[in-house]
DNA sequence: CTCTGACATGTAAATATCTACATGTCAGGA
DNA sequence: TCCTGACATGTAGATATTTACATGTCAGAG
């Protein structure tokens, strides 16, 4: 049900229309729970007839804006309230970083390299966005400011976390009889 | 299909069964790609039919015990080599971070502390496997060292995150008027 | 005026995932 | 000996998600 309340949680920063909330899906959120328009078209249809938002625009090219309602606002606070969190994450890429002892070092390491550059480009991207946008007094704005904080966090700490691993791929960790990586940091145990 | 190439890579490091490696998905891969038992079983069977893993042991309670074949090795390589990575996350727990506006700050801040809590008990967790395991000289389970250091690393993260975060409730961010939070950290940029 | 690309909304079918059901075995404690 | 709980494997049905299909509008460049 995560993407019903991202919904909510978008519409009660701004109405807007599916196709924005798309766009949205692939920026701020994208950080934590993408999603398609192929899935946000049917779901919005059944908040509407679940009362929780409701058509309250229309433009060109059948543009339709939807608001969330105060039944809708409710609903998130429930959610909250009344579910436990799934504190589960799943990360692609992080998978692949796992599988990479079934490639040659020199393609692991260029594997680490382009996953770099992904993650970089994130983070300056949502530097950017932390510094240019105008988190102004909405309170679901304010909302989306923690989340863009988090990924923008997140991005930071994969930057040097493929650089570690680059560095321990590199000193052979992954061909039998080198080193075994160790614990480098202790962190705040 | 990452799900497949998960099981793959964790019956490289060792022949085991689908009891076995649904208790790996609740530890090492949990914080990277969560699967059920429900799901493991049948992917299982198509793995065999497909050849890249066989049956090579049995035990009691009917356990049968799994193990990659060289053609199973070389579809992890294909993956690695011929697809594109998919470098988004989902993270349920970051969403309700983003809805934390619907709740009274009070409420807002104790769910924050729960989360806290969930955190600190799986970077403790994580930490105390990268000490006590033996990481040994297989190489699977030498990426799986790679994972767990991601892992404690994002749970480090995920906490010191939790706390900006309930600072900035608590100074008032997701009041109407009160301090806009700014950017608190230039990151390398 | 025509073309292109961004805007805009939807549906269908195939997969993937989750929840619940269903069944049976074996070891160890009472 | 009986009971319990961990071990062990599976299936069924409901949801969620992805990929591909399908359609149409409008603004601006050339």
């Amino acid at each position: 049900m995560s993407l019903r309340y991202a919904l909510l949680d978008l519409l009660a920063g701004d109405p807007m229309s599916g196709y924005d909330l798309t766009g949205r899906f692939t920026v701020s959120l994208a950080n934590v729970w993408p999603a398609q328009h192929s899935q946000i078209y049917p779901e919005l249809a059944r908040l509407v007839q679940d009362g929780l938002i409701v058509q309250t625009g229309e433009g060109p090219r059948g543009r339709k804006v939807y608001s969330i309602t105060p039944a809708g606002v409710d609903a998130i606070t429930a959610w909250l309230r009344e579910t436990e969190p799934d504190y589960t994450i799943r990360a692609e890429s992080l998978l692949r970083i796992f599988c990479l002892w079934a490639l040659p070092t020199d393609e692991a390491l260029a594997h680490l390299a382009h996953d770099r550059g992904e993650f970089t480009r994130h983070r300056d991207e949502l530097a950017t966005m932390i510094e240019k946008v105008d988190w102004g007094d909405n309170l679901s704005r304010r909302g989306a400011r923690l989340s863009i904080e988090f990924g923008h966090r997140y991005y930071c700490e994969l930057v040097e976390y493929v650089d570690w691993a680059a560095a321990q791929i590199e000193a052979g960790a992954l061909r039998a009889g080198g080193p075994v990586p160790a614990p480098t940091l202790k962190r705040t145990l």
